[in-house]
DNA sequence: TGATTATGGTTCGTCATCGAACTAATATAG
DNA sequence: CTATATTAGTTCGATGACGAACCATAATCA
């Protein structure tokens, strides 16, 4: 590779890391005070794609280290807003159910998040982020396994 | 905006802070043991666009808090990579520079990268990263002054 | 089947992050 | 000029993130 494309490596994470700072911020000022971004997201996930998932499936989904995700699910059984059950398949894990509170909860923040979302989709009419969507899924894909291989 | 667009907002910044994540360990694994990312990124941002910057100016180019980015210096400091001195402009402030040290550190650690560029490199070529940049960069941006308005 | 290895999760210690309150210095207003 | 407001940076306290070591259970294999 020629020296002078890595830096356009080094400017595409750069963005793409600040992008990540400031939609966290945007979250983050909408969520009541004490929850945190990783912890929402975790919400939405079992929301999205449905739950009764284990920790360790969940920590992967995000890409992060098992023990963040066991602190990020104990606060948020804490708050009520999911449930973490034994596994019946399996004595070591455990499997996680967002409640009806954890639901509302959800509701609500995406409802508060509404007129962010707006002024966005105003910006960057939806056309942009089906664009955009499937080259960042391919590189998060990538990114993904070649972490998975150079383990 | 209809209900059913709002998802793919999030499920853009989804990927972007998945990616982050991502980028951010790949670039952890190869600095030096008690290094983390944000400091890397300070320093190469002042071999980049030049130092004599002011820790404010710096904390905003990043987009995190100004208290955060005292803490990324003061790190930076005591590993000799960057030196503060007082700016003769204003007393309030300070301008940061970066040293010998801290130069040969970051050429270190981009030489310690470059197999990992490779490789992501290989699967993506520099045309993906020039399709991908300028929208990023718009998106950012228009974050960057919306969070500014919303002040 | 008993010993060994692998897996899911937690604990612990350390450092990073960040909001809020504070200090010092400069800019502005009256 | 003096008083007030703003700005740059630090301090403090609380919480989050994460590597390493650990425990319990399950899978492998000899």
């Amino acid at each position: 590779m020629p020296d002078r494309t890595m830096p356009d490596y080094f400017r595409l994470f750069n963005e793409i890391g600040i992008i990540g700072q400031l939609s966290r911020a945007l979250l983050e000022a909408r969520l009541p005070p004490g929850f945190v971004a990783a912890q929402f997201s975790v919400l939405n996930h079992l929301a999205r794609v449905g739950d009764g998932r284990t920790p360790l499936g969940i920590a992967q989904a995000f890409q992060v280290p098992k023990n963040s995700m066991t602190h990020s699910l104990n606060v948020l059984e804490r708050e009520g807003l999911i449930e973490i059950r034994r596994n019946p398949q399996d004595g070591r894990s455990k499997l996680v159910y967002i409640t009806d509170k954890g639901r509302m909860f959800r509701e609500d923040v995406i409802g508060a998040l509404a007129p962010d979302i707006a002024r966005i989709g105003a910006a960057f009419p939806p056309d942009f982020v089906a664009r955009l969507l499937p080259d960042l899924e391919t590189l998060r894909k990538f990114l993904d396994t070649d972490r998975e291989l150079s383990k």
